[in-house]
DNA sequence: TTAGGGTTAG
């Protein structure tokens, strides 16, 4: 290449660098083109780069399959990530197989987007196997790929591990402690959160809390239902980043005051928001929908939609839940229409489940065994459950019966839908059939668990159970630290995954 | 020249 056109390359690569729009990196590339410089492996990357950045993955994946020289790790790794990125998960673990078949070994770079594809398509055993790979080629102490393992921990539920990776870590950044915090508090482990939001508090600045920690904090304090930690959270809050805040932290203030039973607190951290987005109004509409406010739940949503919004299926759900509860049938009826004409989504399984809640609560009982019937998406015992209980309340033996039926199939093992049919035929006096029932749950077992309240008191979390039983200090169930399990990495790992390591290595 | 984290329903 001669020195004009390595000029002409270096410039291109440099405005390629700063395209932060479709037209100029077109331009870029047809350039590049007529300038006699493609094939040419760093121009060719910094496309594949500036296609990836703006989310033109149909355009990066045309540069990439035209590359000649694939003995560079680089382009790999970026397309990759590109599809990880773009939740593309099949796409990235089939350029993954690819890579491998050219003989590559992953590197520090190549392994977080795999991770982040093993949770995409639900497969644990990629996810495990890379977890191996990591071991064996030695980087756990490159902290963005450590964080990577435990983030694939906590994305698949697997809390246990997850604690097990966290006491294993070589090196911990902020990153480290939000993940942590996560999975603890996505695995209802409320306290166990809290400890370790407390602990990162005392750490030196290189872990920081930062404005990422705080709504997985705020959520876990939001599960135990105590307002006593969620206020002093937000002291911390707003002592930190003042009262106008980052829209996932006031959803998740606006979530947990609701949760909490405090909507004055919800509305306040509301109207002060000045960055909203749609997850902001969907969490108000369902704080306003489970306060059994249905109509301003309405108002809301349409003050949603006038100001541009779009619902997505989840704000769908929150405002069919709000009409459910608050016994809206004709708009809950409107909304559920509109779904798929105004949306153009086809209605889900919590949609459906959702509209029979409502018509059976207002004793439109065949009409929501009409839908049940009709729809496409697989039943759920939540459905037939919803039906049940809006038999039990209307006291309609005909359809409870089909409907506890249809339960005793799905849920073989749920004494609630027992009781429940029990209950129709206590009210309606149908006394033979009543004893055939309790005789049945006798047969199968079936010991239908007391309900039981939680009260927080003086900062401690007491269960009390229904009847007159003394309550129980919650120390009785929450006397697990997780954090401090003597854990050892090599017990996460199955057979299949040392086979996988070795298949590879 | 490439890799990582948060909030909403049921």
């Amino acid at each position: 290449m001669n020195c004009t056109l390595l000029e002409t390359r270096k410039t291109l690569s440099f405005l390629l660098r700063s395209c932060t729009a479709h037209s100029a990196a077109l331009q870029c590339h047809a350039q590049s083109f007529v300038q006699g410089l493609l094939p040419n492996t760093v121009l060719q990357t910094d496309l594949l780069l500036v296609y990836s950045k703006l989310g033109l993955l149909h355009e990066a994946r045309k540069v990439f399959d035209r590359m000649l020289d694939r003995k560079n790790m680089y382009p790999w790794n970026v397309m990759i990530a590109s599809y990880a990125q773009n939740c593309m998960y099949s796409d990235a673990l089939m350029v993954f197989r690819e890579f491998k078949y050219f003989g590559f070994r992953p590197d520090h770079y190549t392994l977080p987007p795999l991770f982040k594809a093993s949770v995409g398509v639900d497969d644990g055993c990629i996810g495990s196997t890379c977890h191996g790979l990591v071991i064996r080629l030695g980087y756990e102490g490159y902290v963005v790929v450590a964080n990577s393992v435990l983030e694939f921990y906590v994305k698949y539920g697997a809390v246990l591990q997850a604690c097990c990776v966290f006491s294993n870590m070589l090196c911990r950044d902020t990153v480290t402690w939000n993940l942590m915090i996560l999975g603890l508090g996505r695995a209802g482990l409320c306290s166990d959160a809290m400890s370790c939001f407390r602990e990162m508090l005392s750490l030196d600045r290189m872990m920081r809390v930062d404005f990422m920690t705080l709504p997985s904090v705020l959520n876990a304090c939001g599960k135990e239902g105590d307002l006593l930690k969620v206020r002093e959270v937000h002291g911390y809050v707003v002592r930190s980043f003042g009262f106008d805040v980052d829209a996932a932290i006031g959803n998740a203030l606006i979530d947990v005051y609701g949760k909490c039973g405090c909507l004055k607190d919800s509305e306040k951290v509301f109207r002060t928001m000045s960055r909203l987005n749609l997850v902001t109004w969907t969490t108000v509409i369902s704080c306003y929908g489970a306060h059994g406010k249905g109509e301003e739940s309405l108002l809301l949503f349409k003050k949603m939609v006038d100001e541009g919004f779009r619902p997505n299926p989840v704000t769908l759900t929150a405002i069919l839940a709000s009409c459910s509860r608050s016994g809206l049938i004709d708009q809950g009826k409107q909304i559920f229409s509109s779904i798929r004409s105004d949306y153009g989504f086809e209605p889900s399984v919590e949609h459906y489940t959702c509209m029979v809640d409502l018509l059976s609560r207002c004793g439109y009982l065949l009409e929501a065994l009409q839908l049940l019937e009709s729809m496409k998406s697989s039943e759920t015992g939540s459905m037939w459950g919803a039906l049940l209980a809006g038999c039990v309340m209307h006291k309609n033996v005909e359809v409870g019966q089909i409907a506890a039926h249809r339960l005793f199939q799905l849920e073989p093992n749920n004494a609630s839908n027992y009781v429940a049919l029990c209950g129709i035929y206590q009210s309606l006096g149908m006394v033979d059939r009543l004893s055939s029932i309790r005789a049945k749950m006798r047969d199968l077992g079936l010991v239908k668990i007391p309900a039981c309240s939680w009260i927080n008191r003086a900062g401690r979390t007491h269960i009390r159970p229904r009847g007159p039983v003394s309550s129980t200090s919650s120390n009785d169930l929450q006397n697990t630290n997780y954090l401090n399990h003597d854990l050892r990495v090599e017990n996460l790992l199955h057979d299949d995954d040392t086979l996988a390591m070795g298949l590879y290595l």
